[in-house]
DNA sequence: TTAGGGTTAG
């Protein structure tokens, strides 16, 4: 029978102390059980003099057993009305309490009762203490916990076995490891369980490497493990990934009967799901006779992370085949993982449904799996209201929104998140810096680069190997090069996503031979390649234009590593095509392509069409693209030039119309510099303020100086009527020239030029990027929307295919 | 009357 006394009742730690006696004593009875041995009419009557006596006298037997049976029966209301009539409350009535509370959860009572005794001149036991540390445990209240810890000491209590192991627990689950050790380090004598909390504290504290060492020392100890110390240190295998280790301790268990333990079973198939082998974990699964809630969701959570997202939701179905077990709050964590990498947003979304119709909303941990599962499916509205709707928010929920927001490319709102959390009291972490460097590096100026990085460093996150592969690819998309080659060369612990980063860093600035040999220098220190490596290496192939380097690669990709490319990969290849203008190859390339073509594979032949000016091909892949992104504005504004190269105003005009009608503008082209102190941002016909006409002044004597009339020659195919209109729009004021011409003026010679620009740069510009760095003898860097451009002594890195 | 357990979010 369920207890009907609230149990969230008393449970706040914010709630002043002086107010819980107020509470109850507002609370009506509700208790219907009047079986109980006093009923509550006793309390009412007890209340007289005579009656007082009376339960005096009667204080140590039965009120005392009536005491203990609403305990135990979690009858918390009637125990405290109970306790309140008493006269003389001995240390053992006091525990009894303070035990009653803990147990059903009540850890802020706890605490105060704990108080409310030592102000009552009642002195607490060796009994007393590993509840109040529990209490404290449960509330996560570190200075209280030490509070009581210094209280045991003062009382000659700290030598007693039970409270030394409270306080290792107490002090590992607040993930004071030091504390629990230090305990440890000075219990006179150690049993089992002290060793079982250290091993489980350190997994506890993500420590996995010294849970393993703590139980070998135990094992050396000659102490024998029992059912907790497996369970804690298959945890320790599972956090780590101790393939081996997990085996071995599971071939201790074969020999006793602890492998018969449904825990025990539960805790070995999550080992080995964990350490990705299902094919163990599924055979194990089988064998245990009574699985539970835990055990199923054991298998599910482990489809989900390896990538087996269908078998996740068939173990759904066959868990409920008997009809006893029903999914439960973290079945739906173990499923939206799977809903998200099959990017199903009505499974997603039905799952979501199912939680809510199970009343297991509000839940952080819960709350926080949706947004993220909304954001890989890139539906960020539900997402935000989501994250927005929430009660209680961790670092884990911020860093799930924000790296919603990233994902999906809403980088400014990303950063404005990512203040906001700094503005908390939370303090960020790895993730959310790995989360926030991508934006930073698609929005970012080098300065603003910089001082995130000097943020990074003073949080002292620049060592982890996630955040420096962040940072070495920010610095990268930046305009820095050398700086990320340099972290990335002083980086302790490198992973395949380091060489895979530093690999893509070299390729979007077209340096694919350095690229080449940063792969084979990757192969040499034996790491192995992943599918992310080859898109990074085809990319540098493509970017570069080594055309049979790419084809070699990519042939070697399933030959020589086992490995299916994808359509990223198959994109790349396309690229390659492309450049060598045979666009009969690009078409037959892609009806032969074993996966179906995306958008971003009709781009690529959109751009080899307009390369070519092939017009009729280009149409053939705007068809394309706009079926499967009907508002992609860039594919619209590529096309309507080449008609407008080709003279087919009619196309041109219903183009705009269309464009029109569907509420879609094209991009204002914009071009960055940025200074060390300032950055300065030009759009086309830039006529914002009286500084501007300088840089015309500079752009007028440089275009005289470098002989080019681009402007006549892009103008030759347009008809005599839009030529005024034409004029007024040219190239020639285009943002990208005002910006190269205020950076010349603006920096120190010898110094590169660095210019961002929103979109893709239009072949006039190139041409007069490419003149003025053989005029001026500058180098002019153009990061566009893909790929960095380098203009040197007249020549670009993209091989003027872009 | 006291201490320890298996599944969960990036």
């Amino acid at each position: 029978m369920a207890s009907t006394f609230p149990h969230t009742y008393f449970y706040n730690s914010k709630r002043p102390r002086n107010a819980s006696r107020e509470k109850r004593a507002r609370t009506p009875q509700t208790n219907p059980d009047t079986d109980l041995i006093l009923k509550p009419r006793i309390f009412k009557t007890a209340r007289s003099k005579r009656n007082q006596s009376f339960l005096v006298e009667r204080n140590s037997v039965s009120l005392t057993r009536a005491l203990s049976s609403y305990v135990e029966r979690g009858y918390m209301k009637n125990a405290l009305d109970l306790f309140e009539n008493m006269r003389q409350c001995d240390t053992f009535i006091w525990n009894v309490m303070i035990r009653g509370f803990v147990d059903n959860g009540l850890f802020w009572d706890a605490v105060d009762f704990y108080h409310r005794m030592e102000f009552g001149g009642v002195r607490g036991d060796n009994f007393t203490y590993p509840f109040v540390i529990k209490a404290c445990g449960g509330l996560y209240d570190l200075a209280e916990g030490e509070r009581v810890h210094g209280k045991v000491i003062k009382s000659g209590l700290d030598l007693d076995i039970y409270i030394g192991n409270s306080l290792i627990i107490m002090y590992a689950k607040i993930g004071c490891i030091e504390s629990a050790e230090m305990v440890f380090r000075e219990m006179p004598v150690r049993d089992l369980v002290s060793w079982n909390s250290m091993i489980s504290g350190y997994v506890s504290v993500g420590d996995g490497w010294r849970s393993l060492s703590c139980f070998r020392e135990m094992q050396a100890s000659g102490i024998k493990l029992d059912r907790f110390s497996v369970i804690g240190i298959l945890g320790a295998c599972s956090l780590e990934g101790f393939l081996r280790n997990g085996k071995e301790i599971h071939c201790q268990m074969m020999r006793s009967r602890l492998e018969l333990d449904v825990m025990v079973q539960t805790s070995l198939v999550d080992m080995y799901a964990k350490c990705g082998r299902m094919d163990y974990a599924e055979r194990l699964f089988d064998q245990i006779t009574d699985k539970s809630i835990v055990a199923w969701n054991a298998m599910i959570g482990g489809y989900s992370l390896n990538a087996q997202s269908f078998e996740s939701f068939a173990y759904v179905r066959k868990m409920q085949e008997g009809g006893k077990l029903h999914p439960d709050w973290i079945t739906m964590i173990n499923l939206l993982p799977p809903c998200a990498q099959l990017e199903a947003i009505l499974l997603g979304k039905s799952v979501h449904g199912f939680a809510i119709r199970n009343g297991f909303l509000p839940h952080l941990v819960l709350e926080t799996a949706l947004v993220d599962m909304y954001g890989e499916c890139g539906k960020l509205k539900p997402a935000e209201c989501l994250f927005g709707q929430m009660n209680e928010r961790n670092l884990i929920s911020w860093n799930a929104m924000i790296a919603s927001y990233t994902k999906n490319g809403e980088n400014r709102k990303a950063m404005t998140l990512f203040q906001d959390l700094c503005n908390k009291t939370l303090k960020p972490d790895a993730t959310t810096i790995a989360s926030i460097l991508p934006a930073y590096a698609e929005l970012a100026s080098l300065r603003e680069a910089e001082q995130i990085h000097g943020y990074v460093t003073k949080l002292k996150l620049d060592s982890n190997t996630f955040v420096s592969n962040s940072i070495v690819f920010m610095y990268g998309k930046c305009g820095n090069l050398l700086r990320a080659r340099e972290i990335f060369d002083r980086m302790t612990f490198k992973d395949v996503i380091s060489w895979n980063t530093v690999i893509m860093a070299y390729a979007i600035h077209g340096f694919g031979r350095i690229s080449i040999e940063l792969f084979s220098e990757m192969r040499e220190k034996g790491f192995e390649p992943n599918g992310s490596t080859f898109v990074s290496l085809l990319l540098s192939c493509s970017v570069a234009g080594l055309v049979n380097e790419g084809w070699e690669y990519f042939n070697s990709m399933k030959r020589d590593y086992n490995i299916n490319p994808g359509i990223e990969h198959y994109g790349c290849i396309l690229d390659l095509i492309g450049r060598t203008g045979n666009l009969d190859h690009a078409k037959n390339f892609i009806e032969e392509m074993p996966l179906a073509p995306t958008a971003r594979i009709w781009g690529s032949l959109l751009t080899a069409s307009r390369n070519k000016g092939d017009v009729e091909l280009a149409e053939i892949a705007a068809e394309h693209i706009l079926s499967l992104e009907h508002d992609n504005t860039g594919c619209y504004v590529l096309l309507s030039n080449m008609y407008a190269e080709a003279g087919r105003w009619e196309d041109v005009e219903r183009i705009k119309f269309h464009m029109k009608k569907e509420g879609l503008e094209k991009s204002v082209g914009c071009s960055v510099v940025d200074l060390s102190s300032k950055t300065f941002r030009f759009v086309n016909q830039d006529r914002s303020d009286n500084e501007i006409n300088m840089v015309y002044d500079v752009l007028d004597i440089i275009s005289k100086k470098i002989g080019e009339d681009v402007y006549v020659h892009s103008l030759t195919k347009f008809r005599p009527s839009d030529l005024e209109k034409k004029r007024a729009n040219s190239a020639k004021s285009h943002s990208l020239r005002l910006a190269i011409c205020f950076g010349l003026i603006s920096t120190t010679i010898g110094n590169p030029v660095l210019v961002r620009k929103n979109i893709r740069i239009c072949e006039a510009c190139h041409r007069f990027a490419k003149r003025i760095s053989e005029t001026t003898k500058r180098e002019i860097i153009v990061r566009d929307s893909k790929i960095f451009h380098h203009f040197n002594g007249g020549h670009c890195s993209c091989g003027d295919y872009w």
